[in-house]
DNA sequence: TAGATTTTGCAACTATGTTGCCTTTTCATA
DNA sequence: TATGAAAAGGCAACATAGTTGCAAAATCTA
């Protein structure tokens, strides 16, 4: 990556911190960085193993459980049970998330990936119940790994 | 319960047991049992706390596991990442689910419910992309909470 | 009912997540 | 650009969740 680019990425990344009312802290930035340089979602374990070097388990924890809160990042349930965490859209902001896309997670290469451009479907559902949030993972195999 | 009912439900109990190659131990009979006077679904934690006293905690992680292997309960993926287990059909069978319906986690009562009748919708995957599963988990009011 | 097979309990361990408290860093303002 | 309040991070200790190997107990087959 050329030295603007670098620069521009930094640039970003503070911007959208400040932008949610979070100062600016080196465990902050690095794992931004991690999920602006990646296409999919990331597990808890493999932040930790990225960034888990420099900064304490618990940091990752807090840091994480942040993004959340700010509207940065949302989690995406998987059958597994292993929470992972991918970028918001710029409509997610702090308190609320506006992310009606689904996600799906590959059997074979474990990459999970928000499908963006796919929106939620609207389930009818029987008489009594109130929908406020519908949640879609799709399992299957994914374009890279055909 | 009269001593008939009691009576029935441990001869029912026995045969799903039997039908799915299982021996009929006392910790099987028992978490069947939690499962079979039970509307909606079980956390791992209410098991345990249910049959807990009488039976390790690694049994009753092998028994959930088991059951979930011969298709005599399946697995719900929720937000919170607390897994949740419920009953299958008749239709699951060993190694094989065949569940296609979608699940309701109540945001009041936290009660989850699989909703047999609503199956889950076919979704338009971008190209390249090829579904084997879909898991679909709505949050809302269930019908007790309104 | 005996013996092979399966299941259980126990102990020890790893992984995951949380909390309190003190130190360090950040940021606004002087 | 120096200063201090406020926020964030690191550390230690703890709590909960899940796994594994092995010997004892229960189940099933014949
Ligand atoms: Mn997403
Ligand atoms: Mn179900
Ligand atoms: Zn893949
Ligand atoms: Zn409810």
């Amino acid at each position: 990556m050329s030295k603007q680019a670098t620069q521009d990425m930094e640039t970003r990344i503070a911007s959208l911190l400040k932008r949610s009312d979070l100062s600016v802290t080196e465990s902050r930035r690095k794992i931004l960085h991690l999920f602006l340089e990646q296409t999919g979602a990331l597990a808890h374990g493999d932040i930790e193993r990225k960034a888990g070097e420099k900064f304490d388990r618990v940091t990752v924890y807090r840091t994480l459980q942040t993004f959340v809160e700010k509207g940065i990042i949302h989690t995406i349930p998987t059958a597994d049970n292993s929470i992972r965490y991918a970028l918001c859209k710029d409509e997610c902001s702090g308190g609320h998330h506006h992310d009606h896309h689904i996600h799906f997670v590959c059997s074979q290469c474990d990459n999970t990936y928000c499908l963006d451009d796919v929106v939620t479907p609207d389930i009818k559902l029987p008489k009594g119940y109130q929908a406020e949030h519908v949640e879609v993972v799709v399992e299957g195999v994914c374009k890279n790994c055909r």
